[in-house]
DNA sequence: TTTCAATATTCCTTTACAAGAATATTCTTT
DNA sequence: AAAGAATATTCTTGTAAAGGAATATTGAAA
């Protein structure tokens, strides 16, 4: 079935994780420049990698003793699909509350 | 600055609550509904409501003594904006990790 | 074959948060 | 006014998860 929407949902909710993702916009990094350029500790770096890459948000190329990142788009691609089935909600041209409403009524 | 992102991916992680945002996108419901149709105890429902409402996901209308739960847009309009910002990672027609990799050779 | 650099893992402590149960609040109806 | 719906809140408890500090692992280089 794929990657849950929540597990994504999970790993992009905390402020760190959401930083690194931002910042692998740009391009593939090593966990030391993501590290330095996001002023974490290199523990804490490499420990919400880890749960970027469970989630399967990125994936990893090891070079030498280290470990480049990069950004996966699947999650990303589920994540817009599944807005977009929000899409309708906003455009439909009559305003379902009153509908509702007057659903309501009705039953009473 | 408006809701920040991860209040937003914070609130829709926990399943519960997606469940609810997902069955509001059909129209909006009472607290009743919404904890019968996902088999939640009302309490629970409540206090899922609650998140959703001050993350700004869902707005209330009260009733009587019911109270209304629709969805708002906003949320989910900032969501798709982000989510926009990754898209040119996808269609660059190079690949940066190849680039990315020239790079490190050329500074060892 | 030691030493150094890059990264990962473990342990500990603290905090956030979800569920369950009970109770409070608010409005309606009789 | 009292009783009953619909919803919200409080309290408690269990658990996941994040940060800090220390240490383990792996590969490179001297």
């Amino acid at each position: 079935m794929g990657i849950k929407i929540t597990t994504t949902l999970n790993a992009l909710a905390e402020p760190n994780r959401l930083h690194i993702v931002e910042l692998l916009r740009a391009g593939p990094l090593t966990v030391g420049e993501i590290a330095e350029r996001l002023g974490l500790l290199q523990p804490q770096t490499s420990k919400h990698l880890r749960v970027l890459n469970e989630s399967g948000l990125v994936e990893v190329q090891a070079i030498a003793n280290r470990r480049i990142y990069k950004l996966r788009q699947q999650p990303f691609q589920d994540l817009d699909d599944w807005l977009e089935s929000f899409h309708h909600v906003w455009h439909e041209r009559f305003d379902r509350l009153d509908d509702y409403l007057s659903e309501l009524q009705r039953k009473d």
